[in-house]
DNA sequence: CAAAATCCGTAACTAAAGTTACATAGAGTT
DNA sequence: AACTCTATGTAACTTTAGTTACGGATTTTG
């Protein structure tokens, strides 16, 4: 873990604040699609992201859902920050997009190393800052853009996580992220593939020119 | 200024935080519709919303806007802290809403106050959280919500911030800040008042039920 | 292998929202 | 009053997206 941590993280922590955070973190592995966190649900422990990408999403109460962000190495869940501050439960749902590798920190650390490590303080504020960002490009996505341009930015986001250019979904699974209906995906992937954009197979979407 | 202060953050922050606010932070005043921030704007110091309401809207860059959310007393801008940390342009756009009384803190401050007073602490994180939320909130109405029920929470939510309820505003700049168009407010409010929902004159909205 | 399940393609239709165009109404000005 | 703004009402039309329905392809499972 130790490794791990330094590789991600040695740049932003000082040496006492990792020794700190190799003490009482865990290390966890988790595999593609396993739920991380769920709406509701009480949080009692921080996620330092270590490797791979982990999907943020809303959902209502009527079983819609939207994609908001990916987390990536470095990255760490700015809801779970809020915890320190009463017993919040959990407005997101956390999905691990690839295979990742975590450090979970106990959520009572946080207040200590918010006073006593400065380095702290800024990763802090900077993963708020940086999940401010990713909400507002969020809002300007479904606000400003229609479904296929968002539909090609999803595809963009998705193949820069996952650090390939084919990407192994289904329509019904972008659908579900993008909020709209297996149908229109399909439709606007068909219209993709006729313009050579993209090539299309069961589960598969390579993506050929999408700039 | 200390009066106000004390009104609106006397139950937050502690007494040497209080007198510091007092020293450093100048007292403003501005009208309705005065524009605080814009985009792109750099930030060189942090408001604390003592009376009045605030619009905070994004924008992209062909002139398309939307309402994010609006500040209230007590509350402060969620993108003004992210300035501590490298210089930070302004993502958004502020609006007074109604007429205002701010106390402007240089943000200089923020770091020292950061690590000197708990309080000051919480009360950034509880604004960040506060705003994360609101973002969410925003996030949900976009996404999940059609553009009569978008505009029946707009109602309320500026009803509640003028504390009256009857609003005074025109169809277009209610259609820029839900980001439609005149033509589609006139019509989802003509149908609310042939419901007895509401009633419409020039330049005023009076509720009468819309829960 | 046969059956079942999953995934994708596509047409036809509906619904919601955006657009264009024009009429009318009130408020303020000269 | 005549003129000019600005705000609103409304019809007609277009665009975008959501829905329903069904067929065919591929994979998985018994």
């Amino acid at each position: 873990m130790i490794q791990e941590l330094k590789e991600s993280y040695g740049h932003l922590f000082e040496q006492a604040l990792l020794e700190e955070i190799g003490r009482v973190g865990t290390f966890k592995e988790v595999s593609e699609g396993f739920q991380l966190m769920d709406i509701g649900q009480y949080i009692k422990s921080m996620p330092l992201l270590v490797s791979g990408a982990i999907k943020i999403l809303r959902d209502d109460d009527e079983g819609d859902e939207l994609l908001l962000y990916f987390l990536e190495r470095g990255d760490t869940c700015a809801m779970t920050l809020t915890c320190c501050l009463g017993e919040t439960k959990s407005e997101i749902r956390a999905i691990a997009e690839t295979d990742a590798k975590l450090i979970m920190v106990p959520i009572q650390k946080m207040e200590e190393w918010t006073s006593k490590y400065k380095s702290w303080r800024d990763f802090v504020f900077k993963s708020y800052h940086g999940r401010m960002m990713e909400m507002l490009d969020t809002i300007d996505s479904i606000a400003f853009m229609k479904m296929d341009e968002r539909l090609i930015k999803y595809l963009r986001d998705k193949a820069k996580v996952s650090g390939s250019k084919t990407i192994h979904t289904t329509h019904q699974d972008m659908a579900y992220d993008l909020h709209t209906s297996r149908v229109v995906v399909s439709r606007l992937l068909k219209t993709l593939e006729n313009q050579g954009r993209v090539k299309l197979g069961r589960n598969m979407i390579e993506i050929l020119d999408i700039d």
